[in-house]
DNA sequence: TAACCTAATTAGCTTTTGTTAATTTATTTC
DNA sequence: GAAATAAATTAACAAAAGCTAATTAGGTTA
């Protein structure tokens, strides 16, 4: 989905007005406090985004990865400033794209205005998905069908970052893993 | 938000194409497995979206209330079927868009195109604010921020339907009721 | 109003998770 | 490659949640 439009913005020609950039694997790509109107598209590697705790806690709430387009809401939409943190976890080549630009663009134009919509409702669904998650599975079963939607997460993104995103601690996820192991002979 | 919307529907004339509707409390107002291909704004009462489990369970995932809009993603977006079923919690008014009309009308608007996007946008940052509850908060705090943002629900929304859209049974949903009052004396 | 039905609470017990700290395993860095 | 650092696992205990069933409280209906 995230492909189609990629190709809907290349076929756009939209490509000639972004940057690209590279951030390098543990590098804060976009620090806590800004308005980062902004929307990125990740040609190669893995970013994840989190917010810190009162006691300095890193909670992972998203993660994107190659082919994937990624935000922070509040900042396109509602010109907040957001505490969201986004890190790369991988090396990362990415494509930014100005989203006043891309506003002031699609103002009079349907075709890119529609491209936009498109870009939020993949958003939507993904967002809704794991919401239904939340309330439909216990952990163990977030944490099965995380591993078999994504298999290479395991080798990609250490297991703490992924225990926030399914909400329980790491050392509940290591008892979760270790319990699905034995379970399995 | 929601309102802000209404009053461009209003303002584009879209209410002409609209039907209203009326669904008792109890009511189901769009069953199982179906292709829902519309919008809904709830004019007046309270709507939840439930799924059945293996076990017959009903676990809650959404509630719409007055002034709101609504629709099954994976209908409008995808045209899958959905196994999503919305009920009536209260004697509901709404008006019905279809979403077929709304596509075809929207494709050379650019003004409806944007309302399109707009209400996309505002169940985005909702479904994002719902998540990030799940991820940083415990059920306890879950429970505290939704009485807070919307008081009334617990005169209008029984627990056992707010137990499952936070993520626990209604036995433990009465648990933290009990914790939160005796540690307000 | 009484009988009925459903929701909410409580209780008792089991399972899971959180927390803190120690230990082992991986990974990074010099 | 060795030392240093960080991640993952394990352990021990406390807190919370799940589950089942019984009880109480609220509402609905005849």
């Amino acid at each position: 989905m995230s492909e189609r439009l990629f190709e809907n913005i290349k076929n756009l020609q939209l490509l000639q007005f972004a940057k690209q950039k590279h951030v390098s694997a543990s590098e804060i790509y976009i620090p806590q406090g800004k308005i980062y109107k902004k929307i990125f598209f990740i040609k190669k590697g893995t970013l994840r985004s989190y917010y810190l705790t009162e006691t300095g806690e890193e909670k992972t709430i998203f993660f994107r990865w190659d082919g994937q387009f990624g935000a922070i809401p509040e900042c396109i939409f509602d010109n907040q400033t957001s505490n969201q943190i986004w890190q790369a976890l991988e090396d990362c080549e990415l494509f930014e794209i100005d989203f006043d630009l891309l506003e002031e663009m699609s103002e009079n134009n349907v075709k890119l205005m529609k491209i936009r919509l498109g870009f939020v409702q993949v958003m939507l669904l993904e967002a809704i998905q794991r919401i239904e998650g939340f309330v439909l599975d216990k952990p163990e079963a977030r944490y099965q069908k995380l591993i078999s939607q994504k298999p290479e997460i395991n080798n990609r993104v250490a297991d703490k970052y992924i225990a926030s995103y399914i909400g329980v601690t790491p050392v509940s996820l290591s008892r979760i893993r270790k319990r699905l192991t034995s379970q399995k002979k």
